[in-house]
DNA sequence: TTCCTTGCAAATCGTTTGCAAGCGC
DNA sequence: GCGCTTGCAAACGATTTGCAAGGAA
């Protein structure tokens, strides 16, 4: 046998629009976008395409160096943050808050065995108005 | 003053099309999606066009009589349960199965004093295989 | 040299919108 | 009759794909 195997049949190169990506998503912590990350991006290189930066987001989300998240009725934005955590989501203006986790483990393990299924993830994810816009519009 | 106030200046008509709309909805447990309501109701009205199937689904989500929801990398989907609960989605087959609410309320107001904002409502879905792809994929 | 990656442009998918005709109140 | 609603087709925004040239290993 050769020294890959059945799931791991192509190798990914390290190119500088790879690396870019990634250095865009975990430089921030606001949960960009695949649009906002590619602003980023062509400033340091300027001819690269979005199909580019979009691959290699979810290369690179596949690999589980970054991770996708959306929230309803937006784009798929990108978190830096691997540990498990929660979200608050301003639904005025979009902006994201990381929150420590609180959902205890049991939860998991009691729907594993209730329900027969396998649970890979879960998103705890709370929406409102961030303190921002809600004195904005007070 | 007159009879209507200034958040309510425009009535809503009852047309056979919303009223189909509606049904299509709270007449299943799938959480159709727009197009799938489509499907449904173009059996009793067949020149029914999707775009008015999208204009009575976000209608009647704004009068709160039915509920948007969305998962990660899937289509907006509707869901005619209208108490508080959570989530399971299947990500091999898209299935969605409604499970009790658990998070308690002191979650919620906890953040709010926390972070400042203020909290319209929270997701929590739970990503993983459902019993029939979790056997059939073993 | 191999074949993964890229940039570009076109295609796709879900959803929204403009418009003139239709219909509820 | 007024004006909300509809059907149709075109427009849209986000994302994906085909393809030939480019560049890691």
């Amino acid at each position: 046998m050769t020294t890959s195997n059945e799931t791991d049949t192509q190798r990914h190169r390290s190119t500088k629009q790879r690396a870019a990506v990634l250095a865009a998503v975990e430089g921030v912590h606001t949960h960009p976008s695949a649009e906002e990350v590619y602003r980023v991006v062509r400033k340091k290189i300027r001819n690269v395409s979005l199909a580019t930066v979009y691959r290699n987001l979810h290369l690179l989300a596949e690999e589980g160096k970054i991770r996708e998240v959306q929230f309803k009725g937006d784009s798929i934005r990108y978190d830096g943050m691997l540990e498990a955590h929660e979200h608050f989501y301003c639904t005025s203006c979009g902006a994201i808050e990381d929150l420590p986790s609180k959902l205890p483990a049991t939860a998991l393990s009691s729907l594993t065995n209730k329900l027969g299924v396998t649970i890979e993830r879960y998103a705890l994810d709370y929406y409102g108005l961030c303190k921002k816009c809600k004195s904005r519009k007070s």
